[in-house]
DNA sequence: CAGCATCCATTTAGATACTG
DNA sequence: CAGTATCTAAATGGATGCTG
C-alpha cells in the first residue's frame, strides 16, 4: 500500500537524513527524493512534506536533475487543475539496492562518526587554546 | 604489494571517477582519496598523482575532512625532511564495501546513464527550437 | 497546483604565491 | 615535502513574487 509520506520521515537526527554518503545527482535532496519515490508515484506537493525544509525551487532542481539522469520520469496527469506525478524508472529503481547498502553502513557507524567528529573538534579547540 | 598509484587510475571516462554517487565528506575528492588508500598508507604527494587535477589545497581540504570524520589517520613520520602519511582507520576501511557496491552499480549502468542524459538533452534542445 | 524568474547570501572550488 | 594565505570564480541555496 502507498501510505502518505510522513512528515517526520527524515527527522533531523535520522541517519538516512544526515547520511554522510550523498548520491550526487547535483544537489543535496536527490537521494532523499529517491527514497520518497520507492513505493510508487508521488506528486510534487506530496514530496515537499517529508523533505520539510526544501523550497519549491530546490525540489524542482532536484527532480530535473534526476530526470536528466534517467532515474525519474515526470508525467503530467490530465484532469482538472495542475497535476504532475514523479516515479522511478527501472534505472532509478535499480539504485535502491546500493542506496540501502550505503544507508545501512551509515546507520551502523553513525555513533562512531559523530564521536570521531566531536573528539576531533575538541582536540582542535584545545590546540587553539 | 603496494604498487605506486598509477596516474591514469581515474581516467576521465572511468565510471569510478565520474561516478554519480558521491560520498559526501564535504568535497568531490573524498571518495577517490579513500580508494587510493585502500592498499595501505600513502604520502601526500603520492596521492596527488592519480587525482591529477586536484590542487594541494583541494587535497588538503579533503584529507582534513576525512580526518575529522574519523575515516583517515594522519601521521607525521620522523626523519629527514617533511614526510606525512595518510591511512584508513578501521572505520574508513569499513566504508570500502559499500563504496564498492556503489561503484559496481555505476559501472553496470554507466551506458544507460549517459544515454539517458544525452537523449534528455537532445529533447530539450528540440523543444528550444 | 506546479512551477519559473529574479535577487541575494553562503558555500565551495580553483589559481597563484609563499612558508617551515 | 607538505602544506598555508589570499583572491577570485563558480556553484548552491533560500526568499519572494509571478504565471498558466
Amino acid at each position: 500500500m502507498r501510505q502518505p509520506l510522513p512528515a517526520d520521515m527524515f527527522d533531523e537526527l535520522c541517519p538516512s537524513s544526515l547520511n554522510p554518503i550523498r548520491f550526487g545527482f547535483g544537489d543535496k535532496w536527490a537521494a532523499l527524493v529517491i527514497r520518497c519515490l520507492q513505493d510508487g508515484p508521488r506528486r510534487f506537493s506530496e514530496l515537499r512534506v517529508p523533505l520539510g525544509r526544501v523550497t519549491a525551487k530546490g525540489l524542482t532542481r532536484s527532480l530535473r536533475s534526476l530526470e536528466r539522469g534517467g532515474l525519474v520520469r515526470r508525467t503530467v496527469v490530465a484532469g482538472a487543475g495542475s497535476r504532475v506525478e514523479y516515479e522511478l524508472t527501472p534505472l532509478g529503481r535499480s539504485m535502491l539496492a546500493p542506496m540501502a547498502v550505503a544507508c545501512a553502513w551509515a546507520e551502523d557507524h553513525w555513533d562512531e562518526l559523530l564521536e570521531a567528529r566531536e573528539s576531533h573538534d575538541a582536540a582542535s579547540l584545545d590546540r587553539a587554546g
